[in-house]
DNA sequence: TTGACATATTCCCTTATGGGAATATGATCC
DNA sequence: GGATCATATTCCCATAAGGGAATATGTCAA
């Protein structure tokens, strides 16, 4: 079996790097296809495929305007990543952790 | 061009759920090859070959023990990972977010 | 209706993937 | 050395991926 499908989860869809320059794009307001074709310098093609990963797994909502399609980032979607990227975070966070991680590693 | 190469950056190496699961099993402590294959009950090399690439991008370190390897994982690497989620916090969490975030969306 | 604009979809191609099975390497004990 | 345990690597396979180019769909304006 090949590797998981991109629109199967979060974790996959965000493997992607342009799909997170696009996120990254949209998490300071709602834009159009063409604006992130500009921002990013991506085929229009690509920017509509990549939008699509993106809806499919609800990382970004979908608004019509006109001839325009508005985007703009679900935040709730990134929810579980970031919670699941906390259960480390005691170990970078405060003297406590780096002390424990250190006891643990010598 | 395929999708990017798992051990090319963090993002890749987690978008793999079997991954995941070596990572949430190694979070509470240190632990042999062996040890991960009975409480994931997966085959010893698909095991291995996972462990190659948490390797690979940082995500764990390897210890030798006489015959066996024993693996922690590197809070660190996943840090910029839990980061780049952070900037999407300021919607989820709090009041102010989300009234913010009703008014873009309407 | 016709034409221009904005976005989505399709087709083809090359490539990395993870699984399975078999095997190789490494380390310990006799 | 030889047997056994622990882990890593290799080979083959089916599949999903993203890029490029072309085209389809949808929307407005004249």
């Amino acid at each position: 079996m090949p590797r998981a499908a991109t629109t199967s989860d979060t974790f996959n869809a965000i493997a992607e790097p342009r799909r997170r320059d696009i996120l990254d794009y949209l998490a300071v307001r709602e834009r159009s296809v063409g604006e992130i074709v500009i921002a990013l310098n991506l085929p229009q093609p690509s920017v509509s495929k990549h939008l699509g990963v993106l809806r499919n797994v609800g990382l970004v909502d979908v608004r019509r305007d006109g001839r325009q399609a508005l985007y703009r980032t679900n935040p709730e979607a990134i929810r579980p990543l970031h919670e699941w990227t906390s259960q480390f975070q005691r170990y970078w966070q405060g003297q406590l952790g780096r002390i424990k991680q250190r006891a643990e590693r010598d």
